[in-house]
DNA sequence: CGGAATGTTGATATGCCTCAACTAAAGTGG
DNA sequence: CCACTTTAGTTGAGGCATATCAACATTCCG
């Protein structure tokens, strides 16, 4: 398994250019490593973090949780990603982050990543950038689940997870992790649990995709492309696949 | 009017503490003001800005152009906003910006924000601080769009706005500008023209709110929090009204 | 093997969409 | 200033997609 800088430096220079003094300074922070359960939550809505979680292995999600208990999940989060960079700035947690998966998880204090903000500004600007195309993923979502009809919003959000996997170098054999039930589905995309039973079938029959016990296999990118009306564009990758 | 830095000033510190240098900072900036039409785009998707844009005064919105030509609305910014600040470390515009309103805006260089930022650290996390909040409403819309009935979501929709005026100092007599046709209204939260009129007329009939000639009434706002399940959390506002 | 979680299927209900007509208000040109 | 056009908003009828409720099937796991 990748050490957590490793991971946290590729996801990085997916979007950025990092200096090597970039990631010098990012090797010498000391970090905790944590294992999670699947279904633990990491940080919940209302509290003050004062450390940044990195995923190193597995998915976690954040979700705003509704009055009735229910949840509305806002955003999957793969190895490199810093799910609550925000946490960095804004005190109070405004949502929760949770494991879907068994993963592990890296927590660099807030005091420590600040300091080496300040002594390297780009490495700084390169998690500004990072938090930035979070906010572009937020704002697709926002047109995805508002805009689109249930079966193109379900194919868009496969061709987010499939080709953000890719970028990471997740995916084996055209197929990507993607370990949520139908009802975690359902309530990402923001429709009920038959509904998104009804959709999976319907997309299975297609040929293109099937999500199947936690593993996305895709058949037929292009179509599926199509059926997504899927753009990378938002995603701000410096070299697209 | 506020001179331009006054107002971005102002917003800042609805969240952030500056520090004088960083006010002065900021009122050294060389800026471009221009006064633009009601409709008129200010940034197109596709485009590679080289400056920032503040909202010196009117109302601005972001959207992404559907296929078919239809819009989904993302936000609505006012006075101190800097709705494409974003563009400082993303090349490509996701999204356009266009100007609801006759609207007045500041722009600012790219280059000369980012030098200021190296030597006024603190000013450029307030910058990014700001960004983040954005984030956070963003958050809130996916939820709001995807997991409310239609009441709720429009009740929370106008909490949020008049919210945010007022923190900016721009309500009078509970009421604040808010110049969306219905049309535009339908497609911020998502639905059609006629269940937005409805809808409007149903908030209308419970003595909460009105919104009439692009002026949001608010005439029981604790009602209105009710109704529409609205907790400013989200906002991150330093200082609470 | 039994129990819990997950997924499938069907029947019914309903909220929203579409289409369409009409009203009201606002801007335009004679 | 008034007829004309355009834009914005209202209202109604009918249909469709999705919600809800409920039963059942399947898989997973102890």
């Amino acid at each position: 398994m990748d050490a957590w800088h490793e991971v946290v430096t590729k996801k990085l220079s997916e979007h950025s250019r990092l200096l090597a003094a970039d990631i010098a300074a990012l090797e010498r922070l000391r970090v905790t490593i944590r294992a999670v359960e699947p279904h633990q939550d990491i940080v919940r809505q209302g509290d003050r973090p004062d450390v940044c979680v990195a995923v190193v292995k597995g998915v976690l999600a954040r979700y705003h949780t509704l009055q009735g208990g229910g949840r509305q999940y806002l955003s999957l989060h793969i190895a490199g990603d810093m799910p609550d960079a925000q946490s960095l700035f804004l005190e109070r947690m405004d949502h929760s982050v949770c494991a879907l998966n068994e993963a592990v998880i890296s927590l660099i204090s807030h005091a420590s990543f600040l300091k080496v903000f300040e002594q390297r500004p780009t490495l700084g600007f390169a998690v500004w950038r990072d938090t930035l195309v979070e906010a572009a993923i937020f704002r697709q979502a926002i047109t995805n689940n508002s805009a689109r009809p249930l079966l193109t919003r379900l194919a868009h959000f496969f061709c987010e997870q499939y080709y953000r996997a890719r970028a990471a170098g997740l995916t084996r054999s055209g197929s990507c992790s993607l370990p949520l039930t139908q009802t975690e589905l359902g309530e990402t995309v923001g429709v009920s649990l038959p509904s998104i039973s009804r959709a999976v079938q319907s997309l299975r029959a297609t040929g293109c995709v099937d999500l199947r016990a936690g593993t996305l296999q895709v058949r037929d990118w292009q179509r599926l492309v199509a059926l997504g009306d899927f753009n990378p564009d938002y995603l701000h990758l410096r070299d697209p696949p």
